[in-house]
DNA sequence: CCGTTGTAGGCAAGACCCCTAACTAGAATC
DNA sequence: GATTCTAGTTAGGGGTCTTGCCTACAACGG
């Protein structure tokens, strides 16, 4: 239980001025008393501590640049070293790395295709070590391809399921990097963080149809991980195949012919050409599942060719035992947006928290 | 944003001393500096608010029962008239009723058997009223023995689930007879969370096999109830039949003639004499999807038939491609303990909020 | 050029809230 | 009756937020 105490208010006002300023990116004093609703006085003491700890630093800047009468204010934003977070996606085709500060402003994006899944290990660091030259990075946010554990941030190979980035410890790799905590986490959760931000709705689940099968379950708000951080790994789903009999979700593939050969990875241009409906009934199978256990108000579908079955998977919904509302994705890059959300998002707190020591 | 202001520090400080207070039932103002870590003085100011808002009263024991020198003490403890929290449960064989107080001791325990699930709607208000009787009831919680839509509390019937209780608004029927909230959940919700509870683990699974089919997922330590309350709703999950056809989980106990006539309800007594290891792949396919879709560290066997064929489960379950615990239900009552934690949990709450409005 | 107007920021006083330290109250013990 | 020990109160100090008033200063209008 928290414990009454005069810093306990005066770190709150701290708190409350610096996302005040992290939102508008400049305010004078006057200005910042008007948004946070605190007393001149108090904001100005807030600030006059905020600048002694480093955080917050006068622009230099003036108020008559046509504003108007009155006499000059002075603005004030985020000191330029207090750090960026470290956003990266890992995915067969290559690794991207970018770094975002705590307006949301993105800076230093690198892109590095790679051949094979081996060449992950090497180009990560490297990719990274470029994004973050000249910055002073805080902490990160990874995107992976691949199921991941929620304990140790590694990526965890699933008996059967497609493995298409292969053994990796992120956090290992990136964390002498810099100087705070990697977050790891699977690529369709980010994505379905994203697509939350968007939608605005508290309960539905994301399904990812690619070359890999994934589902985010998002629950009052949060996606929901699971205790080893494998929730929604549909893969062994039962549902039903071609003939009508049951087997699990990926298998269906492999039935149909579907599935990349010397890989578990499913083949989106010969499966972009095959019989939709057949695929739509075995996804239908998998909403019922999905519906049934964790009643979403709307099923989001993503990946390389989800949305373009969306109609398929509609009509196959219909006819299920309980309706649900199904929908296209609609970010662009969606585990970037929401690994960059979620790091935007870690590096301001880490901020906040911040303001709350006093140095000496 | 919580803004700061001197009166969010006192309202923590009551706060601290209400929840100690509740927490030992009868303390001094010296014993609760000690407990709270506030000072004398802040205790004693905060005392006396609790007091004149009528919340906190002065018990008229005093100390030296034994307790050795010095001058004498005075307990104060919870105000008689603070209210309490009334808690029922709505099954098929009857409506039980019973009183909470902020200590968490029950009072006003009453059973009222019933014949059939019409007679919910007369027994439910007579039966709370008699618990209720000289007490002043704040709020209620409600355990019923069917879906439950979220947002209005009523119970629902799902096509070709088990209805068990029938048709029922426990709000409209309730209200009239408190003064606060009514919170109506699923009985395997709130089982769930008395398991929880006990068991202490963030993800897990709550399996209730009875004469209906429920599940609960707990997930990051809450139990989630999806968009309209119906998570968890298994009847219609796609699993193994008798002959190892694929089949709603509901319609493998009609194929082996274990439902009862006119009823959607399973026959157990028969069900006890079956086959265990029928019944038990047919739960293993049940348990193959949650661990896929939601990740439970551990899967909780409850119901009146389900700890009974535990082991033919857990050796059905070595042979699931993915492994998990699976354990036995251990609370008793669970349902009722689950809804009185959370009816306890809300009591307090309520009580220590109304402890940030002055009187005047 | 000079007074008016309007904004930024500072200063002072006051209201609270919490804390420490010293003090009073009152009962048991010697 | 003096001592000891504990409960609770009082006094004073430090900290935070607020209101209200003041100064600084630039634009504007006559």
């Amino acid at each position: 239980m928290t414990k009454p105490s005069q810093e306990l208010l005066r770190s709150i006002s701290d708190e409350h001025v610096l996302r005040t300023l992290m939102a508008a990116r400049k305010l004078t004093r006057a200005e910042l008393a008007i948004e946070t609703g605190l007393s001149k006085p108090t904001v100005s003491e807030s600030v006059r501590r905020l600048v002694e700890q480093g955080l917050v630093a006068d622009t230099g800047e003036r108020t008559p640049g046509g504003r108007g009468k009155g006499r000059v204010g002075s603005f004030y934003s985020l000191a330029e070293d207090v750090g960026v977070a470290l956003v990266m996606t890992i995915a067969p085709d290559g690794v991207t790395a970018e770094c975002v500060d705590a307006y949301g402003d993105v800076a230093g994006r690198t892109h590095h295709p790679i051949d094979s899944p081996a060449d992950v290990a090497s180009a990560l660091p490297s990719v990274a070590a470029e994004a973050v030259a000249a910055h002073n990075v805080r902490l990160g946010t990874v995107s992976a391809a691949d199921p991941v554990d929620r304990r140790t941030g590694r990526l965890v190979h699933l008996p059967d399921s497609p493995f298409l980035v292969g053994e990796l410890d992120p956090v290992e790799l990136l964390s002498p990097l810099l100087h705070g905590p990697v977050v790891v986490d699977n690529d369709v959760n980010w994505a379905a963080q994203a697509e939350h931000a968007v939608l605005g709705v508290a309960d539905f689940a994301y399904l990812h149809l690619g070359e890999g099968l994934g589902c985010a379950l998002v629950s009052d708000g949060e996606v929901r991980r699971g205790h080893s951080g494998l929730a929604g790994e549909i893969a062994h789903v039962i549902t039903a195949g071609p003939s009508g009999t049951a087997m699990p979700f990926i298998e269906v593939f492999g039935e149909l012919g579907l599935r990349r050969p010397g890989s578990t990875a499913i083949d989106v241009p010969r499966l972009r050409a095959a019989d939709p409906d057949v695929t739509a009934r075995a996804v239908g199978g998998v909403i019922t599942a999905l519906v049934t256990l964790a009643d979403p108000e709307v099923v989001v579908i993503g990946g390389t060719w989800g949305p373009a079955l969306l109609d398929a998977i509609s009509a196959e919904c219909t006819r299920l035992p309980r309706q649900v509302d199904v929908v296209a994705a609609s970010v662009e890059q969606p585990s970037l947006t929401g690994a960059r959300a979620a790091a935007l998002d870690l590096l301001r707190t880490a901020l906040v928290s911040r303001a709350g020591h006093r140095p000496r």
